[in-house]
DNA sequence: TCTCTGATTCGACGGGCGTCGAGACAGGCG
DNA sequence: CGCCTGTCTCGACGCCCGTCGAATCAGAGA
């Protein structure tokens, strides 16, 4: 579904299928590391760590905008600003539907992360 | 380095037990977020999150600061302080055996992180 | 002890990030 | 049409972060 066969294959974060093995069986090569970063980049803010949980833990998949504000001590600006970097990042989708804009998670992208820390139960030892 | 015997039980991220279920399970409460995200935050650069993958992929479980560092064209203080960061964010240990500086990953919270980012197969739908 | 190598700390520089208020945009409703 | 509510964009501010070179620390060895 991607627009594979040009020549920069880089990493597609928002394949289903897993594009990368755990970070503690190979060595991530550099190219893949710059594409993964901003992921983790974008959930390393407690704020945007919220919201991100906020929204993949939404009934109906998706949640409104104006129910994610006021759980903050935060201006709004502040918060669509933190919703921008998300959406950004890969890790979320916008939709607006008449007044309001409704937010859902990409879980593709969040298994991949979490696939790339997965780690064997047993290391060596 | 783990000093202060801090009172706040928060969260300890070296433990071995789950300390958190997966973000899209439920809302990740603040203080939680304050805690975790600081990792997340640490795996968002592309050097450090290469250097994570080296060290916890490396065979024996360790590897000397004089092998991470010829891998970056990046300046040794600059490496340095990438680890620290990692350290600082529990996600390695370091090691000093005589002359080198042997560092290892903390398996624990790898595998916390990427159970906070596990997502069920079938979400919905 | 003196010296050499490996690693970290220190201080500085430039750019990026989180936050805000003010303003712009979108759409529903009188 | 005009207004109101919800959301985003735009500048601006201060702080943090990634990078460097120079200096410092830790051990091994002569």
């Amino acid at each position: 579904m991607s627009k594979q066969g040009v020549s920069p294959p880089a990493v597609d974060l928002t394949a289903d299928e897993p594009c990368c093995p755990p970070l503690a069986q190979r060595r991530v090569p550099a190219e893949t590391a710059a594409v993964l970063a901003p992921a983790f980049k974008a959930l390393g803010d407690p704020v945007r760590l919220q919201l991100m949980s906020m929204i993949a833990s939404a009934e109906g998949g998706e949640v409104c905008v104006c129910e994610l504000t006021p759980s903050f001590d935060l201006s709004g600006p502040t918060i669509s600003h933190h919703l921008k970097t998300l959406r950004e990042a890969g890790l979320v989708d916008a939709e607006r539907r008449g007044t309001w804009v409704y937010y859902r998670a990409r879980p593709a992208i969040l298994r991949q992360l979490a696939l790339l820390l997965t780690v064997e139960l047993t290391p060596v030892a």
